[in-house]
DNA sequence: CCTGGCACTCCCAAAGAACGAGTGCCAAAG
DNA sequence: CTTTGGCACTCGTTCTTTGGGAGTGCCAGG
């Protein structure tokens, strides 16, 4: 496709889509040259306006409207016109300054900053996704006997993030005998990854097997069967900013459209698939309109990035809103805080 | 102002809030003399509504339109009007099953569900406070050493919530110093209130001064500490509903105020004002319109309730939405399920 | 191949007309 | 004195009409 399209071409693309972008009204011919400095006459615009509808990149919304761009020239925008950009200056400074309230040590208070923060900078909707469980690593294990039967499993990672679950513990009573199974798991999981804790437990039940200790064994199930259940906790760990700012965008105008948004956001299952795109690959992913696994989700995009120290991918973060939006500044906004984020997360 | 209402105008008066609570729409005299059997010519209706007009409980939105109720006149209908209903038996049973797929251990599932299932049946925004932190009785405390000069507090009440809080803690640079500072602490407390425990550890302090052990002394400071700190952490523990319901009342096509609600929203702060409200008095709560603390909140109605087992009074929770709701069924199903939540959580 | 001109299409906003729901008031009936 | 039916009037809503404007497509000339 890029071959297809000419320099003037790529040019008028680019200013129909940036015009948009800014005014949200059809685009038409006229309006176009006198914005923009194109060198041509209204009519060869609309000639070359009439060719990119043919490739299926403008569509007019009736006949004798101006044009407005598909979600597959967004998509051709994004890959090869716009270009990159950083964060300007004094917008580094607001993240800065946004983030600086956090402490480094609350990993729940800190996220939930940074997604107001791109919330608020981007004028969008603001998601974090928490590091995912595997990517920690293990600090601490506790254990606390809720009544017979029942145990509280309290895991601390090392940057300080807490999971906790309840889970069945037949025939454990005693306070006394958790504390010292807890320790027991403290000093065999010492400093690994979550990732490797089940496997070391695994290994650790098969080797004790002969060595008939209860308590121990006992231990080693408990531990397994807290993460295993850990694993599919992912429910929480997302946030979702404020989305006020979407009403502020005409696409939004409509009760129906809106709906469907605020219930996919309260819908965290989907936007954790949305966000593991990005853990797939480094950088920063654009995912545009039909693009979009849901229904509900036409007309937005989202903007995602991963984040994590050196090249530990620890979770992800993004920002949604409608197709129409100002694709440099907010791919550069997600990228800088995401490398924000990971920076802060990295040393602890 | 009951004494001034004859038998009619109270008859008038409901007919014009229910239908008006029903339709949306300004009721004329001769629509209601049709759908209620009033007994009277629309010519009276008119005549009683001008009164009550008077009187500060009818509004019209313009001359030769119909009326509508003021937030004076839903205070009325709330107060001395609508009578008490039950929740109809179909209704009880679709909530306790919305409430047994969570786990009575996660008390924030457990509340997450609530919220949800509230919202859902209402049709509106579901709201729970989470139970108030001092409501809470002791279980386990646990220090875990993030980095030298820092230590998570892990606390554990009776219920199985989990609250988690770093402290800065200088010279701490030992977990099995930090262990043998939690075992001291765990029995010191064990089974005190919450709201006991920081006395005891004052308490402690100071018959503990004369006997100068450093490690004892330290637990202390830091028990308190992370206490303090605790208090504060209202922000969480607030859980709101899908705003979704609400997009289908007409009075929230507007963005202007769907944006300043849910902007509400976010701010978490008011909203526990809120709901503090109800735990001061026993029984359900209703908050119409401009009676509001706040100003996004005009034309909205908060209708909340305390939970709690026994006379222990735990949290509150409610649901939120337009002036214009079906307040006997919503007052009954808030009452219900604060009840249902209180059981729940009452033997645990 | 670009350009200016021209006819045509279609949306939108304003203006007017018809409609209908509702009110207020009044005089007559109970 | 209260209730009622009648009647004139108000005012929002809806429908239609009309004009303007923005934009297009096409064509012929440079």
């Amino acid at each position: 496709m890029i071959a297809e399209l000419s320099e003037r071409d790529n040019q008028i693309l680019q200013a129909v889509i940036e015009e948009f972008i800014a005014t949200a009204e059809p685009v038409g011919s006229r309006n176009l040259t006198k914005k923009y400095a194109l060198g041509v006459s209204p009519a060869t615009v609309r000639n070359v306006m009439a060719d990119l509808e043919e490739l299926g990149l403008l569509t007019q919304p009736h006949t004798s409207a101006g044009r407005q761009p598909t979600d597959l020239a967004y998509r051709y925008y994004v890959d090869h016109l716009m270009g990159s950009r950083g964060v300007r200056p004094d917008e580094r400074r607001r993240l800065r300054r946004h983030l600086a309230g956090a402490s480094r040590d609350d990993v729940e208070e800190l996220l939930d900053t940074t997604c107001r923060a791109l919330s608020s900078m981007a004028h969008l909707v603001g998601l974090v996704a928490a590091p995912r469980f595997e990517a920690r690593v293990f600090r601490h294990i506790d254990f606390v006997l809720l009544r017979p039967g029942r145990v509280l499993v309290v895991l601390v990672s090392e940057s300080g993030a807490v999971y906790h679950r309840p889970v069945d513990a037949p025939e454990v009573d005693d306070q006394a005998r958790l504390d010292r199974m807890g320790e027991y798991l403290n000093h065999l999981l010492e400093g690994l990854p979550l990732s490797a804790v089940r496997d070391r437990i695994l290994a650790e039940m098969e080797s004790e097997r002969a060595a008939v200790d209860a308590l121990f064994h006992r231990a080693l199930t408990l531990g397994d069967r807290a993460l295993r259940s850990a694993d599919r906790s992912g429910d929480s760990g997302v946030f979702v900013g404020d989305p006020g700012p979407l009403l502020e965008q005409p696409e939004f105008h409509s009760p129906d459209r809106l709906k469907g948004i605020l219930e996919t956001f309260e819908k965290k299952g989907l936007l954790i698939k949305l966000l593991d795109r990005a853990c797939a690959e480094p950088g920063v992913q654009v995912v545009i309109g039909r693009e979009n696994p849901s229904e509900d989700l036409q007309g937005c995009s989202v903007v995602v990035s991963n984040y994590g120290s050196g090249d530990r991918v620890l979770g992800s973060l993004g920002v949604i809103g409608p197709t129409r939006m100002p694709y440099p500044r907010v791919v550069a906004l997600v990228d800088y805080t995401a490398r924000l984020l990971g920076e802060t997360l990295g040393p602890g």
